[in-house]
RNA sequence: GGCCAGGUAGCUCAGUUGGUAGAGCAGCGGACUGAAAAUCCGCGUGUCGGUGGUUCGAUUCCGCCCCUGGCCA
């Protein structure tokens, strides 16, 4: 018989970290965060990290891990969580999988192939590259290499083409013929799967417009701007890409009207929720709850219990 | 009160020399293998402010009315 590993999903603002905690009171649980912002230390505002005194009581793992001037990824977040896991696991207690990042979820559950490292020399080449001759070029270019890749990555889609390029240029393999053979590797847990989803699209709506007011109140660009001291954090760090800190910093950088930026990051908020969605709908074998019943707690831990 | 400029999609606007209209943004749906809070793809019927008139036909031309902004009183 497998172990089991709670796995908590949701898109943004529906209280995943509030019912985590919960569930740490209830149940012999640890938490490992699954969220590709709480993972950069002195970002803490604008993702919503838990604060230490909720950390005391309901520690995460895999929260600041990363200066925000490294880079993460899928393929390390499936490697650390399953050594957290294992961990948890062996110490008698169940894992408790919590965040909104639905690709790390994807990986962990179905696997991800044996690609080389993104290579950031590499990346600046095919940048400037890609300056000169366009991306639709190096699209063709892919083509003759890697037909399947090409044929499945959008001619205006820079990033994929980028990265199915360098993963030919520096394995000498295509992206296609890795990603066969390192095909679907099993967990060896006993999934449960809980899905947090609001009701109607506009509580949502509403709620992220509220939530990014109360970090601005809490010091969200105070937080932005001390980041945007050190000069090597540029806007093209993925940590900056996150939803809010790129619109605070294009606002410290390039000035303009805060609440036009402010605004902004409400929009990516709610685009951001949406993608979470959409994922979360392909999501198999998923326990729904309405975010916002008033006996959340008390229906999920009465699912939990018949199931642990 | 007078003059001028406007009132077209949720918002900002374009347009129709008269044949009932389309962009951007927003929104919605989808894709997704080391950047994923990323990166992309698809989706446009709305009393064209109201009402009379001219016309085969008016959102378009004309009259009146209403609303908004500016200037003059």
């Amino acid at each position: 018989m497998l172990p089991p590993a709670i796995l908590l999903m949701g898109p943004t603002a529906t209280g995943k970290t509030a019912l985590a905690v919960e569930l740490v009171k209830r149940f012999p649980c640890d938490i490992i965060s699954v969220d590709s912002a709480m993972i950069y230390r002195g970002m803490d505002i604008g993702t919503a990290k838990p604060g230490p005194d909720v950390l005391e009581v309901a520690p995460h793992r895999l929260i600041d891990i990363c200066d925000p001037v490294e880079n993460y990824s899928a393929g390390e977040f499936r490697r650390d969580a399953l050594k957290h896991m294992q961990e948890i696991t062996a110490a008698g207690r169940i894992p408790l999988l919590a965040g909104g990042t639905m690709l790390y979820f994807h990986v962990l559950q179905r696997g991800i192939a044996d690609l080389p490292p993104a290579d950031l020399q590499r990346r600046r080449e095919l940048d400037a590259r890609a300056a000169r001759v366009g991306w639709g070029a190096l699209h063709r270019e892919l083509a003759k290499v890697d037909p399947d890749a090409a044929a499945r990555i959008h001619p205006n889609d820079p990033q994929r083409i980028q990265r199915a390029l360098e993963v030919y240029d520096i394995s000498g393999k295509s992206l296609s013929e890795l990603q066969r053979v390192g095909a679907v590797e099993k967990i060896p847990y006993r999934l449960i799967k809980l899905g947090l989803s609001p009701p109607d699209r506009k509580l949502l709506h509403d709620r992220i417009a509220a939530r990014f007011h109360a970090m601005m109140d809490a010091g969200f660009l105070e937080e932005v701007r001390h980041l945007s001291r050190n000069p090597a954090l540029t806007p093209q760090h993925p940590s900056m890409r996150s939803v809010g800190y790129r619109q605070l910093l294009e606002f410290l950088d390039h000035g303009g009207s805060l609440d036009a930026a402010v605004e902004r990051g409400i929009v990516a908020t709610r685009q951001f929720a949406k993608r979470q969605l959409t994922r979360l709908r392909a999501e198999a074998d998923v326990l729904w709850h309405d975010s916002d019943a008033p006996a959340l707690l008390d229906q999920v831990v009465r699912v939990l219990a018949e199931r642990l």
